[in-house]
DNA sequence: GTGAAAGCGCTAACAG
DNA sequence: CTGTTAGCGCTTTCAC
């Protein structure tokens, strides 16, 4: 606990004229100070404008604190990034989600605090959710365990997740079938003649990434295909790198490769060009998100789309839309398409 | 999938046990609990446990509300970043200014509020800054006019600048000698024999690009040189490729490039790669910041070394000092140093 | 429609 | 050290 000594002139929130001093500057009640400053409708004309005066007179903001004391609501919704800071501002996914709530965020009046909690550090995401910070959470990029059954089972406010989260949890989810998206990206490969097909795929504690594994897995044992290759990554550019040098150190032989992120294929091709290796000739490659940097030209890479921030957008709607009573369908799957460029 | 089935169950904030159900199951009073609660020293032992056990097994937790209502604190500081969020998540000097803002946070116990503003929606940052959403705020990022001296004038907690705001602005920072930085590039690039330097300067309406340029300039109309050319970017890669493509389409002839930021300098380094330019044989190129794929093998950049993360780490020490009300000097500025590497 | 009154849950003097 | 006593500023029934 800080010990906060009151600075002169700074003193905390505690500034300003009240509620009361506009309702005596008007000349009406609090009750109707309050009225008009949220915008309920019962007020006769006059008054309304008496007080809009009188609040502009006396440059009175409403209290925060004491308006969400009283109303029971913060007037805040949460996105809960269970991720090392060092991922979520690298990763353009998370770009793609940030930007896509606060669009989705922008019909309703709710303000965007923004969470970020590393996947170790479960009490504090837990004592978040029972804290009563915000009227609402979104939780992207869950892992299996950050936030198990009970803890969301103590939460206070309603949940949504973007990415589905791991079996059966009790909660409202947006994603994009990423099992599809493995399919469509196995099939292509399929398509394109390719037989030897390594996989990198992402972390197995993270539901899309095992989606995406067996959507891939299953299309290519469909086909009687077994991948020569399996390794795992952590989505990181890094570590797509990393496992395509562990590939190419294992002298297996290849002539396709998917990368269940795009970062990881990003990764992984770099190494192929260091490598001498040419691509799509000799390897064929498939990613996975669109990130912008997939489709420079530069690049090109073949990868199955996904609507990183659309869904984000859909997963805020769905909390407002929550938070308001209104009726909707609660979770919902976007259907992946494959975006071919010059990797395949 | 439960169907998450209206508001009734999830009430907002407003949930679970008070201090004052504490209170009684722990049999001693409220202001016990609460000292309890906040880490007051002057309790004994027995109540100390007591009011534990009662906190474990009824589930307590404060209401934040209420707790800031009543101190008039609200537990959390701002770091505004006026800036549209495209580019937050895509300068990694931002991503530095947040974690080193996180980690310079660690000490206190405030929670960061990150706030973003573009540049043009000057009114919710001025409702933000007095509506008393924090105990302090740091800015970063900041731009002429975007945070005026009345605006800053009107502010009910502490402001801490990221980066030198304009001329006489009342408010402490921190801050990197921008100038020295700028001088140290040109002193480098005239000791490696150029003299036909070309500058690609960052948005004049931000403190640090002016510096950098100012810096260069000197340094080298002290030797009695002037650019051959100079233009104006904003900082992206996107600008730095644009402006390096009109430099060369000007067919003005230069032997270095000076970029004031990192991104700038890559962007370039791209549009002379394509170009057929070598560098640094026939153009030598500095940046500036010094960001990760900078010392990237495969690019090498020369650049004046910008510890965003040290600096932002600053800030937030500064600004929880002020508002402990810590004796301390308040601004300070940090020397730049280069760090020469293969584009030069 | 509008005002009066009763808190929301907590902190912060102030006695004891 | 601990309990009592006042509010913090606002929303929200509930009568009028």
């Amino acid at each position: 606990m800080d010990m906060l000594e009151e600075t002169g002139s700074h003193r905390g929130a505690g500034r300003g004229p009240t509620l009361e001093d506009v309702a005596r500057v008007a000349g009406v009640s609090r009750a109707t100070v309050s009225r008009v400053v949220r915008g309920d409708v019962q007020v006769h004309q006059d008054k309304v404008d008496a007080v809009r005066s009188a609040v502009r007179t006396l440059g009175y903001v409403p209290n925060n604190a004491a308006r969400s004391l009283a109303s029971k609501q913060t007037g805040a919704v949460a996105l809960i990034v269970p991720e090392h800071e060092s991922r979520v501002f690298t990763d353009p996914f998370f770009v793609s989600a940030i930007s896509g709530v606060t669009a989705g965020l922008d019909t309703g009046d709710k303000q965007l605090l923004l969470v970020l909690t590393t996947p170790e550090d479960r009490a504090r995401t837990r004592r978040f959710l029972r804290g009563g910070h915000a009227d609402g959470v979104l939780v992207v990029s869950h892992h299996e365990g950050d936030l198990t059954e009970e803890v969301l089972a103590e939460a206070t406010v309603p949940v949504v997740f973007i990415g589905r989260p791991p079996q059966g949890y009790p909660a409202p989810f947006v994603d994009l079938d990423n099992v599809h998206g493995g399919r469509l990206a196995a099939r292509h490969l399929l398509q394109r003649g390719r037989r030897r097909i390594a996989l990198i795929c992402g972390p197995q504690d993270m539901p899309a990434a095992v989606d995406r594994r067996l959507g891939v897995e299953k299309e290519l044992s469909e086909a009687g295909i077994t991948p020569v290759w399996r390794s795992f990554g952590d989505f990181t550019l890094a570590s797509g790198e990393r496992e395509m040098a562990a590939l190419l150190d294992s002298d297996i032989s290849f002539d396709a490769l998917f990368a269940s992120s795009d970062l990881m294929a990003l990764g992984a091709l770099k190494k192929l060009e260091v490598q001498g290796v040419n691509v799509p000739d000799d390897v064929a490659v498939v990613g996975f998100d669109d990130i912008a940097s997939a489709a420079d030209a530069t690049i090109a890479l073949t990868t199955v789309v996904n609507p990183g921030r659309r869904l984000a957008e859909l997963g805020a709607t769905l909390l407002l839309d929550l938070l308001a009573g209104r009726e909707r369908d609660q979770s919902l799957v976007l259907c992946p398409e494959l975006a071919v460029r010059s990797t395949t």
